[in-house]
DNA sequence: CGCGAATTTCAACGAACGTTGAATACTAGT
DNA sequence: ACTAGTATTCAACGTTCGTTGAAATTCGCG
C-alpha cells in the first residue's frame, strides 16, 4: 500500500508504475492498481481518461527528467572538448551513465520505471511508437554526436551500433536475476554500478570496431 | 486463421505463439487463440492443462532446436581450432549467427518465437526463471568457451559482457521499427542480415576491451 | 461392421474485467 | 454560513475472462 500523504493522483501513478512494470499493461487490472493506491476504483477515471491514458501518464511523468540529465551530460562532455569531437566512450557514457547512476542512487524510486522502459522497448506492439514518441529527439541528438566522433562511419554501422547499445542498456534495467543464476551468485544482475562501470567501455569498443574500417 | 491441414494441437500452438508474441501472455485470451486456430475454446483444455501450460509448451516447442544449432556451431568452431582457443568473434558468432540466420531464412516461421524470447528475457516476472530453465545449460557452455578464449578475464567482466550481448541480441529479435523511425527509413529494424553481419564483430570488440586489462 | 478410445462440440459456471452516473463529502472564497 | 467547484464514494452496467462437464462425433482396429 502506498503512502497516504501524497496526493491521490500521485499515489495512483506510483501504484500503476509498479504494477505495470512487474506484470505488464494487460497483466494488471485497474482494480488492483486502485487497491494498491488505497483509493476507490472510479477515482482512476476521475483523474485519468482510461486505463491506457493512465499508462501513458506513467510513461510521461519521468521521461523528461531522463532526457534532461542525458542532454546535460552530453553538453558537459562537449564543453570539455571545445575544439575536437569527444571520444566515443564519453558520448556513450553520457547516454548510459546518468540513467544508471540515477537507478543505483535512488533505486526504489526509479527501478519500476526503468523496468517499464525495458519492456516497452522490447515489445513489438508498443516498442516502435512509444519509445519514438518519448525519446527520439534526444536519441537523434546522440547519434549526431556519435557521427561527429566517427566521421567515416557507415550509416548502417552507426545505427546498428546504437541498436546494440539500446538492447544492452535496457536489459540492464530489468534486473532479472539471470546473471545470478548463470554465475552461481558470483555476479548479481542488481549490481547496477558494476554494469555502469563497464558499459561505456564495452559499447564504445563495438562502435569503434564497426566504424573504423 | 491457421491452416487446417496441420493437427489441431499444432494449430493451437501456432496461434498461441503468434498472439503471445504480439500481445503478451495477459494481452490475449484463450478464446482469441482458439478463434485464430479455428477450433473450439474447450479444445485448449483438452490438449493443454491451462493457459499457462499452453504458454510453456509454446516456449518449449522450439527451444531445443535453437540449443542444438548453437551447440553445433560452437563445436564446429572448436574443431576448426584443435590446438588453441577460437577467437572471441568466432565464439560470439556461434551464439548469434545460427539464430539470426534462421530468423532471416525462415522469417515467417520463426519471427514470433524470437519476439517471445525477447519479451521473456526483458520481463522481471519471467525473465529469470524461464530463460534459465530453457537456455542456461547452453549459455554456461558458451561462457566457458569465452573464458577459455579470454583466460585473464575477470569474472565480473565476463558475465557482464555476456549480459550486454544478450540484451543486444534479443532486442534485435523484436523488429520494432525503431531504427526505421530514427534513421528516416535508411536503416530497417527488420533487416536481420544487416544485424547478423555486424553483431559478432561489435560484441567481440566489447569482450576484448573489457577483458584484456 | 462394431466397439473403445481419441477428439470435438455445446452450453454454461462464477469471477473479474473496464467503465460510468449519480449521490455524497470536502474545501475555498465571499 | 452559503455556494461553487473539486474530490471521493457507492452501486451497477454489460462484456469477457479461464475453466469445466457432459454429450456428440470421428477414428483406429478387431
Amino acid at each position: 500500500m502506498t503512502d497516504d500523504r501524497t496526493s491521490t493522483r500521485d499515489r495512483i501513478l506510483d501504484a500503476a508504475e509498479e504494477l505495470f512494470a512487474r506484470k505488464g499493461f494487460d497483466g494488471v487490472s485497474v482494480r488492483q492498481i486502485m487497491a494498491t493506491a488505497n483509493a476507490d476504483v472510479s477515482l482512476a477515471y476521475y483523474h485519468f481518461k482510461s486505463k491506457r491514458d493512465l499508462f501513458d501518464q506513467v510513461m510521461l511523468r519521468r521521461a523528461d527528467i531522463l532526457n534532461d540529465i542525458r542532454l546535460e551530460a552530453l553538453e558537459a562532455v562537449e564543453e570539455r572538448h571545445p575544439d575536437e569531437a569527444p571520444t566515443v566512450e564519453e558520448i556513450v557514457g553520457a547516454f548510459t551513465q546518468p540513467l544508471l547512476d540515477l537507478l543505483a542512487r535512488e533505486h526504489d524510486e526509479w527501478t519500476h520505471y526503468f523496468q517499464l522502459i525495458a519492456q516497452v522497448n522490447n515489445s513489438p506492439e508498443w516498442g516502435g511508437e512509444l519509445m519514438t514518441r518519448y525519446f527520439d529527439p534526444l536519441v537523434k541528438r546522440f547519434i549526431e554526436a556519435l557521427r561527429n566522433a566517427l566521421p567515416d562511419c557507415d550509416e548502417q554501422d552507426l545505427y546498428w551500433s546504437y541498436h546494440f547499445l539500446s538492447g544492452a542498456l535496457t536489459l540492464t534495467f530489468v534486473e532479472t536475476g539471470r546473471l545470478d543464476n548463470l554465475s552461481d551468485g558470483k555476479v548479481r544482475s542488481s549490481d547496477i554500478s558494476a554494469a555502469n562501470e563497464r558499459m561505456p567501455r564495452f559499447l564504445a569498443a563495438g562502435f569503434e570496431k564497426l566504424c573504423r574500417l
